[in-house]
DNA sequence: TTGACAACATACCCGGTAGTATGTTGAACT
DNA sequence: AGTTCAACATACTACCGGGTATGTTGTCAA
């Protein structure tokens, strides 16, 4: 349920990651040392470099298993008929339910697209960052295009589409920045939240009050 | 009007500021070097070091000289009269244009901030750091107050008032994390921008529709 | 049984960086 | 003319952290 799968031919890969989602997400991507992800398995640098050539190819497989996970939680409505606008409610509460719930991948997403707009990367990383982020933009292509029409079909009022479509994802992504996890927390309350930010955005673009429940 | 003006008491200081609050938002705290930010400036660390006494105080300087813009930017407008809503998106403005206009600096806050959160200081620093997010969190209690205020009224609509808040500075915020100058821009230019910044805030937090121009 | 190899652990190297200790210099003051 | 001191520059140390080179161990195939 929620608990983060992934693609278990590579189960060793697997815990690494979740290790290093997790340490990058506390202390960044800089101040993570190789030393603290593999304390925080109970082993050593060793086990880290027999899988990953580098730090940065570690933190470039935690991005992509982040951006795995969005496209195929969003891609059983990516394609459903209907108003855009239907849609795009349906996806934004995805999105933001993921952000919530795989928490530690996603703040990596959002530090690695900072560290490829910084050109905080080495040649031969910048070709491989690259490909993430090209990733990254289909997936924002996606809202995109579910704004637009929905403008289109008179269901959305907004300015200029790119500021629209950048206040919509850091409405969408803003539990990264404050929601932590409470121990009592049940998938109703990570819905209540999810609720009132896809509210939220939904306004802020322009949608009528939703006549929903 | 541009142009950050620090007090002027001290000019030696000032510089080192600006080119720690580059550097800083550049790379980020972790990635900068003492020596990166002295060679901005043409210098070499004994210039710093003899001004700030390590890299975490001179961080921190930089968070407390963006908060004080912060402060000195919505006081004429703090305790204008008349209904809230008018107030806030006053402040509001203002506030997303600090963004804009002191992108360096708001971005070392809100870094200082996600430093403070994740523990990342040590016990010394904790206690400026602390100062410095009280400092913080007396500024979000301004507009904070404004739009409960702006419900209580009836201009405004919105669920949890902690998350509403979030959501409304995630948004004003965000041009830290899109907006780049242009060297063709004037000052229209980034005023459209933070109306449309201050349009889809408002509109997120349930207030009608503008009547203004 | 033994060879091979994956999956690690251990030991080590080395560049970069925070911080320090020690000059140097110009200006103000006496 | 000499003293003092702020405002730096220079030179140095200590350490941390990325990366590598080299063990060690369990497993599986022949």
């Amino acid at each position: 349920m929620l608990g983060v799968e992934i693609p278990l031919l590579d189960r060793p890969r697997a815990d690494i990651l979740r290790a290093a989602a997790i340490c990058f997400m506390q202390r960044g991507y800089a101040a993570s040392s190789i030393d603290d992800v593999a304390r925080s398995l109970g082993s050593t640098k060793g086990r880290i470099y027999h899988h990953y050539p580098s730090k940065a190819d570690l933190f470039a497989d935690v991005f992509r298993a982040g951006m795995d996970m969005n496209f195929a939680a969003i891609e059983p409505v990516r394609v459903q008929p209907g108003p855009a606008i239907g849609r795009w409610r349906k996806m934004a509460a995805i999105h933001c339910g993921q952000m919530i719930r795989t928490k530690p991948f996603q703040r990596v997403v959002w530090e690695g697209v900072e560290l490829y707009l910084r050109g905080a990367t080495t040649p031969e990383q910048r070709e491989e960052f690259t490909r993430l982020m090209q990733s990254r933009d289909a997936y924002g292509r996606i809202f995109r295009e579910a704004i637009a029409a929905a403008r289109d079909e008179g269901d959305m009022r907004f300015g200029t589409i790119g500021i629209a479509e950048q206040l919509m994802f850091l409405t969408l992504n803003s539990p990264l920045f404050w929601y932590t996890p409470r121990p009592t927390e049940t998938d109703e309350d990570i819905e209540a939240i999810v609720g009132e930010v896809v509210a939220f955005a939904a306004r802020g673009l322009g949608a009528a009050e939703e006549n929903t429940r």
